[in-house]
DNA sequence: AAAAAATAGTTCAAGCATGAACAAAAAACA
DNA sequence: TGTTTTTTGTTCATGCTTGAACTATTTTTT
């Protein structure tokens, strides 16, 4: 059924995927080192990243941004507050939403991951000219519309507004 | 210390990287959707491919080239076996180690998921054209060598050997 | 207004990945 | 040869992430 010359490893395309995965694997575990002297977890600085740009989320939505299940915000949130990097406020109006607010100490922390995180990725996309860099970056954007597009419409729609979209 | 002007989302780099962050996320997530009928999960995936292409390798090779612990092949290949995927054959020469082959219901089950798989990379890197798409490898292995060729170096060099090659 | 459906957050059990500590075997070394 | 060091694979405890089931609250429907 399949030839030799249909197996992916002779597929551009695919090789590029697998280039790509490596990589980012690779970026991601040197980030995890890079972030361990300052106490935070890559999830964490994710975190913190979003309620820095959207303060007063609810858990809700910072799941949704975050591409993560609602009950892993409510197993890691705890950590952050017992850091003193995050706040949790009850919203008046709706009593079953807690708006979430960076305290002082969490934004002055994302600062310096901030610096640390910015620092690696500049040094990793030197490895590309800036045109380079801004193509292979409309080209994942493109890549990201593509499949998230698709997905509301396929399943049977049944809890499809449970299901946290894909983007 | 940090202007506004310094946060990273202005930063065409950073912002590049984010990109390239979820766009691997949606794969995955759609890889991991795509490979569910077949009863396999992407770790397994990555098993048989390596598998296919290096037959006879011990389970230390198998995890340095899939770039997990040791104690994650472990723990993963007895549902293999379970499954008839994969079969474990002590070495005669060396007591240690267990060389890994794929059985043919493996195989059969490897080509199958390659079909799902290499469809799915082709609609995505549909998104770009051939070119863009080989010039997005180069670049991303270029980024996976500045990466680790770095990391040999740093560290104190205690247990050197021990810790897994970041490629 | 009462009933039904949807939504926010939590709890819990499960799967998966990891590093540390370990046993057996092999290799290096004296 | 006998001792020490490496190497292979395993076990175990830990942490992260998830989906399902649950409670409390809000919204929609009738």
């Amino acid at each position: 059924m399949n030839k030799k010359q249909d197996l992916p490893w002779d597929n551009p395309r695919f090789r590029t995927w697998i280039a790509v995965a490596r990589a980012e694997k690779a970026i991601v575990r040197a980030l995890s080192k890079s972030l361990e002297p300052l106490g935070l977890k890559i999830a964490q600085l994710d975190m913190l990243m979003n309620l820095y740009r959207h303060p007063g989320q609810s858990q809700h939505d910072l799941a949704r941004r975050l591409l993560v299940a609602r009950s892993n915000i409510t197993m890691l949130l705890p950590q952050m507050e017992a850091q003193g990097l995050v706040r949790r406020e009850s919203d008046a109006s709706d009593k079953r939403v807690l708006r979430l607010y960076l305290t002082t100490e969490g934004e002055a922390r994302l600062m310096r991951a901030l610096a640390v995180y910015t620092q690696l990725i500049d040094r990793v996309m030197a490895q590309s000219t800036p045109a380079q860099c801004e193509a292979m970056g409309e080209q994942m954007r493109r890549i990201s519309e593509a499949l998230t597009e698709e997905e509301p419409a396929a399943p049977v729609d049944k809890n499809a507004a449970t299901r946290p979209a894909s983007a």
